[in-house]
DNA sequence: AGTTACGTTGACGTGCGCGTAAAGGTGAAC
DNA sequence: GTTCACCTTTACGCGCACGTCAACGTAACT
């Protein structure tokens, strides 16, 4: 068995003086560990335009420029951005011009995620409170239905429910 | 141009007397009509095998029973229950065996998709925090860049975000 | 006969964010 | 020289819930 005897990034090696930190590349499997990401969705993010990193030969070289965006797309992904929105944000701030609009474009998109997840929980909030009607009417039904033996008059579940949706009267939630 | 002139469904029509009411039958355009969901849906749901309506030579017949089914289906839908989810329940009901097991099944269902909805609920509020963060911190740069002229030393919105993102300090929630 | 209003069965397209082979290249270590 | 350990590109797959043609049949009304 071989043990990594410190094993080093070809091609975060080659460069023998360690620059000024703001100079710094890092190799593709270097960032994936950092931020905890596949290869793969490096790479895709690239081929999206979020991420455009040199080739030294044929190998992806990042910059701190790349990591920095990464950051930002990362946070972006986990406040519900689609790779999309966060694609024309970051195109704006290559852009450099007219800082303000810059900003404003994405305060604007800010708040409009706000919205968007705002209305997703009132949704979900909606689908609680059936749910929740849901679970008291089986519990109702598993309480008259008594703990006896089963299979009272061979009428199904599926009856049961259809006629209480039927009649409107404290049908389940759902299914 | 004709006016619908008491247009009557053909498979809905070549019953002379109106049954019970609990023989009824539709045509895929009624319930689609009726409950706001394409054709298109409802052969999805045949096909998925949520729905099995019988067959007037090709055309579809749709039992009260199929209605409810559909009813069903769709209240599922609006809670979130897959599919999938539906199609599972809907089969323990035509089974028709062990009432009790059938209720505790789908009681069940309904607790799982309370924890999910619950999770998910969280997972919003943690983004909402985050994108709040972003709009304050937004709404500061906005701020201090002032309501002067623009481009004040090429410094891009990129870079600024970017290093108030590697350096920690109040940066903004995504990109 | 023509038009209208329905119905049918395939089968591919969509959006999103990658996963997952397939098939190979490169350089360092043993 | 062979094996790692890592890298590459190409390209199809997936899960979900249908949408969207295409190409056609049928019944009813004008």
């Amino acid at each position: 068995m071989r043990v990594k005897v410190n094993y080093i990034a070809p091609m975060a090696s080659d460069r023998s003086t360690i620059p000024p930190e703001k100079q710094r590349t890092y190799t593709i499997s270097e960032l994936s560990r950092e931020f905890d990401v596949t290869p793969r969705a490096l790479r895709f993010y690239e081929d999206k335009g979020l991420l455009s990193p040199d080739r030294n030969g044929q190998n992806r070289v990042f910059s701190s420029r790349d990591r920095a965006r990464l950051k930002l797309v990362l946070s972006g992904r986990k406040v519900g951005f689609s790779l999309n929105d966060i694609r024309e944000m970051l195109d704006l701030y290559d852009l450099g011009d007219n800082q303000r609009a810059q900003l404003r474009a994405t305060y604007k998109k800010h708040k409009q995620q706000i919205e968007i997840l705002n209305q997703q929980r009132l949704e979900i909030d909606e689908a609680l409170k059936e749910l929740h009607r849901g679970v008291d009417w089986l519990e109702k039904k598993l309480a008259t239905i008594g703990p006896g033996k089963d299979e009272l008059g061979t009428i199904s579940a599926y009856d049961a429910i259809a006629r209480a949706q039927l009649e409107g009267e404290n049908e389940p939630s759902s299914a």
